[in-house]
DNA sequence: ACCCATTTGTCCGTATGTATA
DNA sequence: ATATACATACGGACAAATGGG
């Protein structure tokens, strides 16, 4: 018989998570305090061991605490990382999704607008490259969300600023694998429609770039982007997580 | 009553997760796969529920696997670790650092172009705040690189997207410990302006967030961030790598 | 060196709920 | 609507590590 009160996430061990989640973000419980033993979760809570177990199990592999056989389990130092990282978790929800999207926008929108500056004749060509095997797989139902990014990747060469590529290459690697976002369609026409839109809209960023044409780029970037994003947008209910607000 | 051999690792959980590692990195299990389902296992190696259950829940938290409610368990897509990063070394040039500078204009105005549309009341007085301590780091000499940088973190942290502001926070692990460039200056009075002049366009992106405007924001931060640039190259001849506070 | 209490680690069996096909 | 398979939770038992007396 449990008498505790559900807090809104769902089931005990979420909400024991939490609580020691938020005493150790709010300095209750300090790197390096032992936390209360099992025995005493479970008479706190007023839930049995397997409970407890699980949650301090999740705490653990978020490197929040550390448990020490027969002795007890410890708030960790809080760790800092020194790179710019993007955890798959943070991928789950249509939010998650967005948020990179948003830094996609960013970081693409100046990166078209220096690569129309700067291209080389070897830059038009790979992106002329990627463009035809985007075109390609669209008839031929082939994987076209490589080829995509393929386009993007090249405009981040374009930029001579060896960064934008970087970035974006790490972008690819939390995107290119998921990707079935794109899956869902009524009918294989509106697939194709919309697959050829994708194109028109690289054909006009591809024609701003080599015409040197600095705002026009960021713009048509822009544009292809926020579109992105709308479509995201547009796809909500069939893309339903855990989340309520 | 449990027949099963006993592997070197302890424990059946451990046995049980290193065995179905293995199938999954010898390829026997390929992404994609079903595993077993947990009365298979339970059969196979013996063991009751928890113990499949534990061993499942370490496989889940390594993302070797993704467990489907109602159907199954499958083999995850192997996922690259990497990361996005800038050493040391590519700080060394003054086209490294204008690289960087250029990466920072594209999320930044970005930013504040966000940051006007999203700011929250608190994100208004952390901005105040570091405007201020800013301000008054000018006339006592002290420390301006820090306070500068916290004014440009809150604009990040005002997008309320968090990739904003994990990157510039770790561009600023990058930046803050060199940023002797200021140090170029030939009388304390031109510093001084300098300083005043940054701090002016501080406040005038200050202002565009204040009122919700978006346009506004980028533009001045777009300037703000040119204007570094600019002297940065103007002072290409006295520009001396690797120097120390 | 030894024992012992404490605390975590491992394992089992069972019951009930929920998502999927 | 039923069967299957996973999700969650309980309680009990014993093993193993640690630290104190």
């Amino acid at each position: 018989m449990n008498t505790g009160i559900q807090l809104r996430s769902r089931g005990l061990v979420s909400e024991i998570v939490e609580r020691l989640k938020l005493d150790i973000e709010a300095g209750v419980l300090k790197p390096g305090d032992k936390l209360p033993t099992e025995a005493a979760i479970m008479g706190n809570f007023s839930v049995s061991r397997t409970v407890v177990r699980e949650a301090l199990s999740r705490l653990q592999a978020s490197h929040l605490v550390v448990t020490r056989h027969g002795i007890g389990t410890f708030v960790n130092e809080p760790l800092v990382k020194s790179n710019f990282t993007i955890n798959s978790e943070d991928f789950s929800t249509l939010k998650d999704v967005i948020s990179v999207l948003e830094l996609r926008i960013s970081l693409e929108t100046e990166a078209a607008g220096l690569a129309a500056k700067r291209r080389k004749p070897e830059n038009l060509s790979a992106m002329k490259q990627a463009l035809q095997t985007f075109k390609d797989s669209i008839s031929l139902d082939s994987d076209n969300v490589a080829s995509d990014f393929d386009f993007h990747i090249e405009v981040a060469h374009a930029t001579d600023n060896r960064h934008f590529a970087d970035l974006m290459g790490y972008l690819g690697t939390m995107i290119i694998p998921r990707g079935r976002i794109t899956s869902s369609f009524n009918t294989v026409a509106e697939k194709v429609a919309y697959l050829h839109k994708v194109h028109a809209e690289h054909e006009s960023i591809y024609q701003a770039i080599l015409n040197h044409d600095s705002e026009t780029a960021r713009a048509a970037m822009r544009t292809h982007l926020t579109n992105s994003r709308d479509r995201l947008n547009a796809n909500a209910s069939e893309f339903a997580p855990a989340t309520l607000p």
